[in-house]
DNA sequence: GTCATCATGTAAACCGTTACATGATTGT
DNA sequence: ACAATCATGTAACGGTTTACATGATGAC
């Protein structure tokens, strides 16, 4: 069941936007997909190779100064379009923070407090890269600008679900603890 | 930095609620913290076998009839809180339909909608999953009570949350639509 | 009697990160 | 000159799933 990884989905469609280094894929990748997606060195390197050898994206600038930049082939644009289409594959979930919570009454509510104080700090400084990301891609005029846009959306939306969330988890493990400490 | 894997948070913190096999653990995991977590056997009977070894867990009922009941043991109970203590390790994220949205000018609006659409019933379904899990929980009397129903109201406002961006982003898709048509 | 479920485990494969090695280029 | 950054790769490790093998028990 040759599962296609994800991860040459990120690559290609990093270089669909344009030819760049595989250390600036990974920076774009970082930068720009960072809220809902990741990549090492470790994944992207082997997979440019790989891709290269199904002439899926070539170097191009032969007489390059530093490092080489990969270039999406037609057949590679194809070979993106066939992977995107193909269903979504659900990751198992793996939620450290609700596991902690589920269990705690062996941690007590301070120390869970702290956890989801953490939490709360972390949606607020999402939102506001969300800001600046956004005020950004609305200031461009590309065809992929609302699908980006989209992006973000989903970016938001969750931070501040995150947000009201831990508001609420705040107030009720403070009640808990109030009621431990009488 | 031996990392301590979070599966043995999940193991023994389902044996602090109650004596289990490890088939039911997992079963109570798949069911009990479905949506924010989830075990394999392959993790989940050679993590037995370690907590056993180190005196963490033990089996019961040296007669059974099928399978072992393992129990936490006070050394396990102490070591479960060691374990929640630890920081939350952050896991790189990877959201495959926000992936695939953002290079969706590859895809077409269309395609787009079939994803969003698809993921918009798994909000609605995760809903009234945990619409039937917190009348569970509320009608218990336990020291957990508080704790339980603190991951099921994250899971309600994150499914909340992804319902009203996937209906924002429908509409988008749908212009985008539209204006291809024209 | 046979089918579904309960139960235990392992081996292989996969996916992905981390750490390391190496060196060129640029800015100060 | 030196530090920071750009750049490429690989090896080792670790966690996790999947698939398989095996068999007991209970329901019908």
């Amino acid at each position: 069941m040759a599962r296609a990884s994800q991860t040459e989905i990120a690559v290609l469609g990093g270089l669909s936007i344009q030819p760049m280094t595989g250390y600036a894929l990974r920076e774009a990748i970082r930068e720009v997909l960072g809220h809902f997606w990741s990549e090492s060195y470790g994944q992207i390197y082997p997979t440019l190779a790989n891709l290269e050898q199904q002439g899926f994206v070539r170097r191009q600038d032969a007489a390059q100064a530093r490092g080489s930049t990969f270039a999406i082939t037609p057949a590679g644009i194809r070979h993106l379009e066939e992977l995107l289409a193909q269903p979504v594959q659900a990751t198992p979930p793996r939620n450290g923070l609700l596991l902690r919570l589920y269990f705690g009454r062996h941690l007590g509510p301070a120390a869970c407090r702290t956890l989801v104080q953490a939490m709360l700090t972390e949606a607020q400084d999402a939102l506001e890269r969300y800001a600046r990301i956004r005020a950004e891609v609305e200031g461009q005029d590309s065809g992929d600008r609302d699908y980006w846009l989209l992006t973000v959306s989903a970016g938001e939306h969750s931070a501040r679900a995150a947000q009201a969330w831990a508001h609420e988890a705040l107030s009720t493990l403070t009640e808990l603890d109030d009621m431990a400490g009488t």
